[in-house]
DNA sequence: TAGGCCATGTAACCGGTTACATGATTAG
DNA sequence: CTAATCATGTAACCGGTTACATGGCCTA
């Protein structure tokens, strides 16, 4: 997955500006494929346009910076249909919370604790935000049916049960960090990995 | 997270060669943090010798090429328990699945098919690949409760649950999915995405 | 009046990957 | 006899990010 593919997507959906892509892509439902930014936004949605996958419309705006806004094209469709045509790659999932919890002997107890708290918080936050987004749609009266509620639900049936789990295995992880003591840190008694 | 603590906590664990360091990020616990390749492996493991923060020592084989089995020194140590004192980042979660998943109402039932299917098999084979692991340790009489463990199992019930998500609602996405009449998939009735 | 939001854009940089080079041994 | 496994390494490339430049409006 790259930008080109990411706009594309979200062109697909809705005509939009690069600053606003920007936000889709680490807000909403988008933040799921890729983080992108600015720096590579802008020269990509320059490309888009010279091969015609995109237009663009300037709009004036008074009081703020003046926009300018992409729309897909046919052949922009075209295009992206066939890149979903291949089968997805697999999922890309990389934690450095799991690093700190599999190395959680190496931490003191405040240290642990302080990962495991925060990372129930930002699961919390992105639950409450998909409950939201799901909110919003109902309101609507959007098909309840349609793939991207299936999406949000999935990903909201997955966080619910992270927390839940996290909540009930905090202490057990936080048992096995050590205490504050430095002495034991380096050194000797190295843990055994399951591989 | 990038590639040289990565080999700094497998080698706080073991010792290692190249090779062996880039099976393990490739199949074992430590393929949560992050992908590498001997292109990024081998420069990064001299960098780290020449930093003494691992040591070398040559090995050779009759039958297979000579190795290198690499360890880490007590500055390595320090080294590593020093990234870790920094809380760790936000999960990274792509998925190029999802994608599709959004999409649906673009592909066929059969290219959705596949989709969820081959996620689905692909969660199952790491599902077990995680089960072996969790037996082996049993059998080695290690720990049960050390941090390796937490880790392994926290990834288990987070698989299981995703698999059980899946087969339970891989109907509804297939449902939304087109037929495999390609006219309604360009241009006209494009979808609304919840943001 | 400081900081955040709106809004677009560029240049330098970097952390990786891809592809290549090499070659013996063993399992199917 | 083919494919996989073991094993190390380099050079070219590339898909991004970071930091910078610019500037007006609105809110606390």
């Amino acid at each position: 997955m790259n930008v080109k593919t990411l706009i594309l997507a979200i062109l697909n959906f809705q005509e939009a500006t690069g600053y606003e892509i920007k936000k889709l892509s680490t807000e909403g439902v988008y933040s799921y494929f890729v983080e992108i930014s600015y720096g590579s936004i802008y020269p990509t949605l320059s490309k888009l346009e010279a091969d015609d996958l995109v237009t663009v419309r300037a709009e004036v705006q008074d009081g703020k910076p003046d926009r300018k806004v992409y729309a897909i094209t046919d052949a922009g469709r075209i295009e992206f249909a066939a890149s979903l045509a291949t089968p997805p790659a697999l999922d890309k999932f990389k934690s450095e919370f799991l690093l700190v919890a599999l190395t959680a002997e190496l931490g003191t107890k405040a240290s642990i604790t302080k990962a495991i708290d925060d990372r129930i918080a930002d699961l919390e936050t992105k639950r409450s935000m998909i409950e939201e987004t799901l909110n919003n749609v109902i309101e609507n009266k959007a098909d309840e049916d349609c793939a991207s509620n299936w999406v949000c639900k999935y990903g909201l049936a997955i966080k619910k049960f992270d927390l839940k789990y996290l909540k009930e295995h905090r202490e057990s992880l936080i048992a096995s960090a050590g205490e504050s003591n430095q002495s034991e840190k380096t050194s000797e008694n190295p843990k055994k990995v399951p591989v």
